[in-house]
DNA sequence: GCTCATGGGTCTACAGTGTAGACGTATACG
DNA sequence: CGTATACGTCTACACTGTAGACCCATGAGC
């Protein structure tokens, strides 16, 4: 019963969202809980146990109360990989943590439970639905976890001046596409245009034998 | 010059191949080299820095060391992915890092030109190639790091103990598929059929206008 | 030969980490 | 009343990364 538990969660990620998820230490939750260090390990095994709890709280809020029956495979689709993306935006430290734990908490389940649906609604052999779901959520997840991470905005350096590092004649590629580097991007787009090209996947996937 | 700092970097990644990656702390790595904790800050400024050198040595190990010019794009990309996924597996420690750590390295930058000019041989408008690009990348290494992290084979309890935990009409799709959940999941082939599917996926791209 | 810089290494010390173990106390229930 | 149970505290230990001062061998320039 006692939300002693959910509070500490909740603590926990005010921390990390304030302040990173290095910050948070039993020591430093302890303190903004008002209690000592050890009062934690009542409500919670260990530090790993507190990361998965503040994980398995971000699943709750990310989760459709209930799913709309009235949207096509594809807006369910998007809604969920919006979500997803939302909530490591909201709370970038999450990202890595979703790749790290496997995910086997109730709320989990049911979300891969929702592409399963997608998928089967979508048209796609059975027997292709569990590859293509963890196709699906590695891409989303990864995503999210790069754009918070900073691999797809690498540095402060612009691209120029990290090929030029290298002589340009080893770079073909990165000579030829050189006006298109050059442009800032818009993940929020490239996110877009990145689900569009998923649910074309699905599709052809669905018209094969 | 003086190969010390390389010598210092394998002792850590013996380590982390040895004992996972939290085993690499300034203490241990120095015992192994035979030297003082501080010692190895003459030649590693952080340790944030040994870790970005630890993926750097693992990337030149991974690039071929010449792009042989007589494979298709189709061949060229799934060698690149098979090498990143070979590499995670030998090392399952650096999947994550991979992921935190920007890679603005000479070796990373030639590993994205590789896939650069493939998308450009298979005929995707220039405008395309970085999103795609990023897409391919981020699949790849997320599925590495799923697999390292056991994301895919989430611990010793079956779908069906896993599934248990929620009444079964919550989750039709799951009962739906259940025949194909309870399967082994042979994961060099699911591999491979993603990475088949994702060369559809940039057929498709290079056929649109 | 002398000096002097430089690269590599050592020792000490500090502030911070997770957590085991023993002990205390207040409420609820027989 | 006694006793469980839930919750919290204090102390202590073995770690962590790293700042700062000091040392010594090598080689270059005067």
């Amino acid at each position: 019963m006692s939300g002693r538990r959910e509070e500490i969660l909740d603590a926990a990620l005010d921390i990390a969202d304030e302040n990173g998820l290095e910050a948070v230490s039993m020591r430093a939750l302890a303190d903004r809980v008002g209690v000592t260090p050890m009062a934690l390990y009542r409500h919670v095994k260990d530090k790993s146990a507190l990361l998965d709890g503040m994980i398995g709280r971000l699943l709750t809020a990310l989760l459709p109360a209930r799913t709309p029956a009235d949207q096509t495979w594809e807006e369910r689709l998007g809604a969920l990989g919006h979500a997803c993306r939302e909530v490591t935006r909201r709370h970038p430290w999450a990202a890595h943590l979703l790749f790290s734990r496997p995910a086997v908490t109730p709320d989990a389940v049911r979300a891969v439970d929702i592409v399963y649906t997608a998928l089967i609604d979508a048209g796609v052999p059975e027997s292709q639905v569990p590859r293509l779901e963890r196709l699906i959520s590695t891409f989303v997840i990864g995503f999210a976890a790069s754009e918070a991470s900073g691999r797809f905005t690498p540095g402060t350096l612009d691209p120029r001046s990290r090929r030029g590092q290298l002589p340009d004649d080893e770079l073909p590629g990165h000579r030829r596409l050189a006006p298109w580097l050059d442009l800032p991007v818009d993940l929020t787009a490239e996110f877009e245009a990145d689900l569009e090209d998923i649910r074309r996947l699905i599709r052809a996937a669905a018209a094969r034998p």
